[in-house]
RNA sequence: GGUCCCAUCGUCCAGCGGUCUAGGACACCGCCCUUUCAAGGCGGCGACACGAGUUCGAACCUCGUUGGGACCGCCA
């Protein structure tokens, strides 16, 4: 703890690509341990790699974590009261801390760089507060392919810090009492704590978090599909839904609550619940996850947000007034699991002209149409225009000419959505409109 | 190859020595509802990796075996 005794944890990522997935999960519960203390988020950009590094990927980074709702309270765009947030700023701090050890003899020069001797005989015992305790002994801390011991280079060639070393004295130099990452960095912690211990400085708190696994339970990457967060944006996931997902890959917030916001996942997180074993993406459990907060979303949040999706398809959303897509989402119900689907299947309340891409009613014999047709003509002359109503008409109907529902009921779903499931069809013939209800039933040749 | 870590249904989580013939969720399979499909309701399938201990008693503790993962860059 620092001196307030509060939590000052931060998500360091690299600027070199989009936020992940690996990355998100890692930002959400280093931002949920913070929140869950009242404590501070700290966003620190890991730029030392100038090669690799670009500041558009910085912003992109930044992009994400606000798209997931991941706000921080100190960071590069907004300051803090350890500026500067960007390890590229903060080279002297660097070199100062490398003459340090230099000095004390605990480092040494070779080829331009600095490289900081691996003392031996010295066990290191690290508390994580995921895996418990886990000791090493000093030796073992840094070793080459061949096994024998290998110093840590701090200051690269270029005069660059490493990684290893950046992390300390940043962490340090920051106040930073916890640090929670993935678990493919505890084999990079004992020679952190070396570094911590030559200097002579408190280490913070550490937790490792389980890794994320692909279906074929390797390390998630590319090959296993969609990895920055704002693909699953366009495939349709809502932010709440990632966050939801993410925070269930290795904790639960207990009492058997799987769908839950950020407010209440912050109120009960607790870092010693987290599990140590890799957890598999499983595209299924968010196709889940997804369909449950869409299911409880406002109409009008939610009219806003496939709005976007409908254009992409070519429709024209903007013909209709907010209060009849809003109807027509309702109508929708709990169908289709991203708002790309919701998007798809509720197309024809849009435009007519999905549906005749899709239904040339081809398959509507003349034997068949005849008998429609006198229907429809009896069925437009109803005098409310009321799903109910036309419903009750329809089965009156039916009843009187020994015909089954489903006889008029497909046809009349087709020629209305050219899709073969729909919410009730009256229902989506009530909103529809009388007008568009004609249009396309004449089209179809259903009507005179 | 070396070091470290992990091990409950296919998957995600509960379980933290007795209430476990192991619970929930996703997925899957039935049935119900129904003009279709979702949703919803009901039911089914399905796991403590294995072997020794410790203990009156072990999914929970210890050791070993097996399996899986991570790391071993002047990348982060």
């Amino acid at each position: 703890m620092d001196k307030d005794g509060k939590v000052r944890a931060r998500f360091a990522p690299s600027p070199t690509g989009a936020l992940h997935i690996g990355g998100a999960h890692t930002a959400l519960f280093n931002w949920l341990w913070a929140r869950r203390t009242g404590g501070t988020f700290i966003l620190r950009i890991e730029d030392s790699d100038a090669e690799r590094s670009t500041a558009g990927y910085e912003d992109t980074i930044m992009d994400g974590l606000r798209w997931l709702g991941l706000d921080w309270d100190e960071g590069p765009d907004k300051g803090g009261g350890y500026a500067p947030y960007r390890q590229s700023e903060r080279m002297s701090v660097y070199r100062k801390y490398a003459d340090e050890l230099l000095e004390k003899g605990l480092a040494y020069r070779d080829d331009g760089a600095v490289i900081f001797k691996v003392p031996s005989g010295v066990s290191l015992l690290m508390r994580d507060a995921i895996y418990g305790d886990i000791k090493i002994q000093s030796e073992k801390a840094s070793v080459s392919q061949d096994g024998s011991v290998k110093d840590i280079v701090i200051i690269k060639r270029d005069g660059m810090p490493t990684y290893n070393y950046a992390v300390v004295v940043d962490d340090h130099e920051m106040d930073i009492n916890w640090v929670i990452r993935g678990e493919d960095h505890i084999s990079n912690t004992p020679k952190q704590m070396l570094l911590y211990r030559a200097f002579g400085w408190d280490m913070p708190n550490f937790a490792h978090l389980p890794m994320i696994l692909g279906k074929d339970k390797k390390k998630l990457s590319k090959r296993h599909g969609a990895t920055s967060v704002f693909e699953y944006g366009d495939l349709g996931y809502l932010p709440d839904s990632i966050f939801n997902f993410l925070a269930l890959l290795g904790w639960s917030p207990g009492g058997g609550a799987e769908i839950f916001d950020r407010n209440v996942a912050s109120e009960s997180f607790e870092l010693s619940k987290v599990t140590k074993k890799p957890a598999v993406f499983d595209i299924d459990k968010l196709n889940f996850v997804n369909q449950e907060h869409l299911k409880i979303m406002d109409p009008a949040v939610k009219k806003k947000i496939i709005e976007p999706f409908w254009v992409k398809l070519g429709l024209s959303p903007e013909k209709h007034s907010d209060q009849y897509l809003m109807d027509a989402l309702v109508l929708m119900g709990a169908r289709g699991r991203t708002t790309r689907e919701l998007a798809e299947f509720s197309d024809y309340f849009v435009s007519f002209a999905p549906v005749k891409a899709r239904y040339d009613a081809s398959e509507v014999g003349f034997e068949q149409r005849e008998p429609l047709k006198k229907f429809f003509a009896a069925f437009m002359g109803i005098p409310n225009w009321d799903a109910e109503e036309m419903e009750a008409f329809a089965r009156n109907w039916c009843r009187a000419n020994g015909t089954p529902l489903k006889e008029i009921a497909l046809p009349l779903r087709w020629a209305m959505t050219g899709r073969k499931v729909s919410p009730g069809i009256f229902e989506v013939v009530q909103l529809l409109g009388p007008d568009e209800c004609q249009t396309r039933l004449k089209y179809y040749g259903f009507l005179e």
